[in-house]
DNA sequence: ATAAAGTCGTTCGGGTACGAACAGTTTTAA
DNA sequence: TTAAAACTGTTCGTACCCGAACGACTTTAT
């Protein structure tokens, strides 16, 4: 990460490459800062928060949404992560595995699969969050206290615009 | 993804699980919506654009990398790239025997990897970029012209805070 | 000069990650 | 009522993804 380009050096190789095609160079900046950002994040915490707890981070997504829902149906876990439920079945058979959560199907629509956090799945995150949320603090700390709520308006924007392209 | 909770109903639950302790929610809803918007804007642009050159979104990384600062380095491109050494490795294989990229050693420094395109490469680049550019533009198409600067700031900030962490 | 420390890319093992195909269940339509 | 359509979670195959260990190479320190 911590690209050692500059900006303007990186412009000036994608028009050498294209021409005179027109590029948007706006759109791809913040696109690129996107992707920077949301991977420099993941990998901090990661490696200090989650490492600590032996969890990956999509572990952790799975285990932060059954906490926040319980007891939740499986496809709610998967929207809510922004995984496919390929990948959940997966993640939340590891977890099962380590004691974590637990899986019932219902008996009220026997294709769904209800999820809860067992007693040890609950201490774990009581104990894990508060050193989550510390990590976003540090992550938005030289951010001034004003741009935050904007700043989170301006990604939810894209999130909604790219969402309503998918139905099409 | 499109989380069907609401923000408020979400802050209600974590603190309700929580007690009193303090939890900062304005950073947790940016950090949030960082990665949903990440997330969105990634799987949007594999199942159109990268979908019909069969690449994967790192695969596609990779290519760019190389084909902006060829030849390059393989340590720059898993740095500018932001994965580790391991991932790039194998993409790169998958590359190769694609014919889409070629590997050299280093005369100057027998340690180094030198990546290059090839001619077929570069051409499925030319034709492949301008339409991922246009879905960075779409992604983008509902923020004001005059947003775009402060957004990348904004996004760049996070970046190099929690860079800076690493060294710690 | 040469041993020690550092750097680089690869390999290895285990855990994601996804689309497609599938079986079981429920809903819809005629 | 009952066949068709829709929905849910799992399995399968393939590709990614990382940390740790490794071998090859280069730089540093004495």
């Amino acid at each position: 990460m911590a690209g050692q380009h500059t900006l303007d050096e990186t412009e000036r190789q994608v028009q050498a490459r294209l021409g005179d095609l027109k590029i948007d160079f706006d759109s791809m900046a913040v696109m690129s800062n996107l992707f920077r950002a949301a991977n420099a994040v993941r990998n901090y915490l990661e490696r200090t928060v989650l490492a600590q707890h032996d969890l990956s981070w999509t572990a952790f997504v799975v285990l932060w949404v059954v906490w926040i829902w319980e007891p939740v149906e499986s496809r709610v876990i998967a929207e809510e992560g922004g995984f496919s439920k390929a990948t959940l079945t997966g993640v939340m058979q590891t977890l099962e595995g380590r004691g974590l959560i637990t899986r019932t199907r219902s008996t009220k629509d026997g294709r769904l699969v209800l999820v809860k956090l067992t007693a040890k799945g609950r201490k774990m995150m009581k104990q894990l969050f508060p050193d989550f949320n510390q990590g976003e603090r540090l992550a938005t700390a030289d951010l001034k206290q004003n741009e935050l709520g904007p700043f989170a308006d301006l990604l939810r924007t894209v999130t909604t615009t790219v969402e309503s392209q998918k139905v099409n």
